[in-house]
This record gives structure tokens, C-alpha cells and sequence, in this order.
DNA sequence: CCCAGTCACACAACCGATTGCAAATCGGGT
DNA sequence: ACCCGATTTGCAATCGGTTGTGTGACTGGG
């Protein structure tokens, strides 16, 4: 590790100061039991010296790590993370929000068939508590862990239920309604949803969507219903279905701003113009999306902010108090696409 | 944390099976020291019981703590890594690595203006290394780190006077040859480059270009030459400054995809076509490249691999072994924009 | 001048695993 | 039955901090 000898600890620093391992601990921790003048001893030879204190040794004595995991879930039907900016960002937050807070961000990544992952985790203490983006479809497992332990906090969407986890996510109903409100406003009428429905989330923003159409007279045809994009086996076929589709729509609402591209780049490798012909919307406004030619029009979904209140419902958590269950207000970004 | 009363331990597990704790840990690390009946009697009553060990406890004997940093480097004046995508996969793929080797990995966000980042992790043994994606324009701080710690493991290029440090990265000479035959193959003669040359990896890569192209009797013109697209500052003119010389280029060299999309996004804003008019190449070949319209030509690294080599040469440094110095292969993929 | 009450500090136990060393057990040969 | 070596097991120290408890010194009131 270090080319150095050995670090420094505790006992070499209160041998310096002439005091005991006690006092120096106390002094560090700004105890009141520790005498001022030697509180400043102690920290005046502890900086110079530059002595860290051994964090491993720390944390065991102390039973936690102040470590927070973030779960990236290997789905095997649906890549949604890796392939997802959306992901990164928030986890990136999520690590800057603990830091705050003096936590660290464990990243793990687990393969689906462990069924016990978060149990090893939590029972390892090789973190305090899990944060998961996207309850996906595995809602009823996370449900089931969240009784057992207090140590979980997701990005998602409520479920009719309830759920005994902390719960962070947009209002996918509001969100959904106003990408709808926009595309009728436009005047379309014949219109697409691409998305995996089974996710909470997503069928959230699908019923949202729905809502503010029939507000306008419109629906959606069944027909024009298209799985998610994302999916390894059917996500060419849909894609394939809904090119096919071109002359009976002029909007599409897509459930991510991934999979927005992807129908915009199929419906142009044809020759269909955006938005003159097709207007299409996205979610989560990715950087991307302001990148993407024509720009991409969209539902933000407040990283920074989701990535603040994930952490602090997790803290929460584990300081006992209960789960608690937040919607951030989604907002609509208007730019080229529709 | 967990809501039953109390986590079972070794002491547990030895009383349950009539042996002490030492049997017991023996059994579980398959000691050669205890007879073969003992070890499958602890294992089951062990497994029975669902007993993990406290790797806290764990870690500290034994000090060090199978967790290895990737630092997200939060440089003010360009915003690479959270909004580039190649970041969140390599990382993802590094994760990956890790877990396969039994090790984990912490994120880390830092403000730059901490100096002493990595040492604090170390001395705090809150990581037995560090792995940093992209050296950018910090190298000299890295080498100094890395002769007093023998912790890190890089993704970049290698530079002139050689580093302490251990460096993977795909051969940026040869990827940017490529890239640069491609385009003078394609009989492009008016040729941009864009990319912030101070990194040691793009410089590679500029340089390799510039050498396919002068095999062809082709040179960039200097006034052709853009610095990054990402940097908060400049990044606006050098974009509006690419777009008005639309008259005098015929092919963008763009040093990440993320700049060949906002070349080509600004480019098609004004009516040019892509790739009749500019042909339009990129470097990472990140998942978006293949969605966006036109489809996206660059130079792939390989990821897997890289973060293969990331963490296995970590490891081995960990281990005492010297630092080496990898270079990738990058591979050319023709798609549709060049 | 004595004693109770504070204050500041030191001592030692403790967290839960690993491991060197000593002790116990086993088995085979005589 | 006994000895010896090999095998198996247990004891206790240890990692580097934190914290409950004990103790000495000092203070001030009676």
C-alpha cells in the first residue's frame, strides 16, 4: 500500500502529546470530558503530524461504515441502467448528497439471480443502508426486504399498495399528463406510447398521459401501444412495428428520453421529418436531449433534488424514523421535437 | 438498521457446533488445519443459520478492505465526466471486474480544490487503491501521489517522461490514425478536429490523425483546429465558430462522441447534411452512437477490457508488483455519418 | 483544616474477526 | 502399554479505535 512504514494512530499521538489514547480520542471527537487547552494540543500535534484516523478500526468499533450502496441492477430482459445517462447522473448526485453528509456511495453491481443481495449487504454491514434506482418490476422483493430491514430507499413510483420502503420519485401521473397536455395542445391526435408498462413508473406517466388526452377528446389506440425499446428480444420488433405504423401517427410519447432517440433516428432513417410529421417527446431530459437533432422536448425529472431527498429518507431511515413516501414535481421542457 | 435483535456472530456459530471460534473461522476460510468432518459440520450449521461475517470486523484484522475508489473528478472548467457516458460504462464495467475478483467499489465525487483526495483515502484505509478514469491535465499530481503510494491505477495515455502510476487506455495515436485514414480514404481534404488537446489522450489522438492525414498529403488547417466543446466557458464559441466555417470543412475529427453530436447537432440546425456535405467522425463509440440520425462512425475503446486491465493491474500494484503500462487496441466503426 | 463536588485524565474492556502457539488427541509401530 | 509424530483443536493476543468507570487534583464552603 503506502511506501511508507507505518501510519500514525492514536497511541503515537497521545505519546507525543503526554497524554492517554482516551484523551486523544476525546479531543479529536471534541468532547466536552477533554480539557480546551489540551483539545488544542492534541489537534495541533494530530494536524501537524497529519494523523487520519483508521476508518476501518473506526467503523467496527462504531458498527456502522457510513457507506450507502447503490444497486445497479443487471436486469437480464431490459437494459435500462448501463445504457441510461439518467442513471449516472442521479447516482453521481447521490454521491455528491452523501458526501455531504459524510457517507461514501458503494457501487455494486449484481446479478439477478442472487436473490439475497441486499440481505448480504446489509448483514456484511459492508453498508448501512441501499439505494435503488428503479424498483423496475421487482417491487413485491424490495416490499419484502423493507420488512425485515430499514435500510431501503428507492427512485420509483408508489404502488397501489403501499410499500414499507422509502419512496423518492417525479409525479410520473403529472409528468405523464403534461407531455400529454403538450402533444394535444399541438393539435395531434393520432398518437404513440413507447414504454414497459409493467414498471410502476411507467404506467404512472401511460395513465397521466391518457388522462390529459381524454381531457382533449383523445385517446390512444391499443395499437399504438409499443413495449419497451430497451428489451434485448422485443425491442427491435417493437421498433420495426411502430416504423411501420408511420402513416397512422403524427406524435409519439416515449417513456425515456433513451428510447425517444431511438424512435426519432428510426422514423428519420425513413424519411419522416420531427416534428413536422412526428412530434415526439421524451422523459427525464437527459444532456442529450439538448444535443439531439431537432432538440428533444421532454419531462425533467429533478436529479439533484431526488438524489438530496433519496439520501436523506435513507438517513432517516436508519435513524429509525419511518419510511416516507416523496413525489417531485416533474416539469415540462419545451424545445424542436414537438 | 435490521429489525431483529441481533446479528449472529462466530461465537454463535463455534457454541452451535461444539467448537471454539478459531475452529470455526478456520472451517469457513477452508483451512487445511481442521479436519474435513468439523469444516462440513460448521459450513452447514453456518449456512443453516444464514451466518455472514461482520467484514467490518473482517477488514479491520486483517486491514485492508476489498474496496477500490473510482474518483469522479469534478473539474470546474470542463464537464466531462458526468455528462459523458463512456464514464458511467467504464465504471459500471469496472464494478463488474471487481465483483468478480471479490472486491468492491466506492464513488467518489471531490472537489478540486481538495489537494489531497486520494491521500486521505488511503491513510483512512477507506480504500486499498484508487482507480481514475481520464487523467486529464492533472497528471503531474498523480505521478507525485503515486511515488509516495503505490495505489493507482489510471485510464489515459501515457505521457513523454513516463509515470509512476500504473495507465491503461487504448493506443490514442493509433485510434486517432484511424480515424484520420478513414476520413482522407473518404477523400475529405478540408478537415476540422475538435477536442481539448492540454489531455495527454486527446493530444494522441490529434497527433495520430494528423500523421494518417499527411500519408494522404493532407494537413489541418490551424484555424480548423476547436478547442473542447465540453469546457463551461468556451465551449459556446468554439461550437458557433466551427459552424461558421461550414463553408471552408468538409469532415469533423471530434475527440469524444459527445462533441461529434454537438457538432452535428449544430451543423443540421443550419441546414447541413450529414455525411453528403461534413462527414463527422467521434471517438468512444458510446451506446448513443448508434441511435442517433445519422448513425454515428468513431473510434470504439473497448470498455470490458479496459476495466479488465484497470483493476487487474491495480491488484497487482496492491500486491507489490511493479506498475505497467497498457495500451488498448481501438477499432474503427463505420456507421453512417463518415 | 476537612470534606464534598468538579474537573480532567488514565486504565482497561470492548467491538468480531484472524492467527501464532500450546495443548490435546489420534494412530501406528514396537 | 508406551512413545512419538502428525493431526486437530483451543487459548489468548491482536488489529486501532471508543467509552464506562475509577482516580487524583483542585476548588470552595463550612
Amino acid at each position: 500500500m503506502s511506501k511508507s512504514d507505518r501510519d500514525l494512530q492514536m497511541a503515537d499521538i497521545a505519546a507525543l502529546a503526554g497524554v492517554s489514547k482516551s484523551t486523544v480520542s476525546r479531543a479529536l471527537a471534541d468532547s466536552p470530558l477533554v480539557n480546551e487547552n489540551t483539545k488544542a494540543l492534541v489537534r495541533k500535534i494530530a494536524k501537524e503530524k497529519n494523523y487520519r484516523f483508521n476508518s476501518a478500526a473506526r467503523n467496527f468499533r462504531l458498527k456502522h461504515s457510513l457507506t450507502v450502496a447503490v444497486i445497479i441492477a443487471a436486469a437480464d430482459d431490459v437494459e435500462w441502467t448501463i445504457a441510461d445517462p439518467f442513471f449516472l447522473e442521479i447516482t453521481a448526485a447521490i454521491a455528491e448528497a452523501l458526501d455531504k453528509r459524510g457517507h461514501q456511495l458503494l457501487l455494486t453491481r449484481t446479478r439477478p439471480q442472487q436473490a439475497d443481495w441486499i440481505e448480504s449487504f446489509v448483514r456484511n454491514r459492508q453498508a448501512d443502508g441501499v439505494i435503488i434506482i428503479g424498483q423496475g418490476s421487482i417491487h413485491q422483493e424490495l416490499d419484502d426486504i423493507a420488512k425485515q430491514f430499514d435500510v431501503l430507499s428507492v427512485w420509483g413510483a408508489p404502488v397501489a399498495t403501499g410499500q414499507a420502503y422509502a419512496l423518492v420519485g417525479s409525479d410520473n401521473y403529472e409528468g405523464g399528463y403534461l407531455a400529454g397536455q403538450h402533444i394535444a395542445q399541438l393539435g395531434r391526435s393520432h398518437i404513440a406510447f413507447v414504454g414497459y408498462q409493467e414498471h410502476p413508473e411507467i404506467a404512472s406517466r401511460f395513465s397521466g398521459v391518457r388522462q390529459a388526452l381524454s381531457e382533449h377528446g383523445l385517446e390512444i389506440a391499443e395499437d399504438l401501444v409499443f413495449g419497451s425499446l430497451m428489451d434485448r428480444k422485443s425491442g427491435e420488433q417493437s421498433l420495426a412495428k411502430l416504423v411501420e405504423s408511420r402513416g397512422n401517427i403524427d406524435a409519439v410519447i416515449a417513456a425515456s428520453d433513451m428510447q425517444a432517440f431511438k424512435v426519432m433516428s428510426a422514423l428519420q432513417s425513413v424519411g419522416a421529418s420531427i416534428p413536422e410529421e412526428i412530434a415526439v417527446i421524451g422523459y427525464d431530459d437527459i444532456p442529450s436531449a439538448a444535443i439531439y437533432h431537432p432538440t428533444l422536448t421532454t419531462i425533467r425529472q429533478d436529479r439533484a433534488q431526488g438524489a438530496e431527498q433519496l439520501v436523506e429518507n435513507l438517513l432517516d431511515i436508519l435513524d429509525g424514523k419511518p419510511a416516507r413516501c416523496v413525489q417531485l414535481k416533474p416539469e415540462l421542457i419545451v424545445r424542436e421535437s414537438a
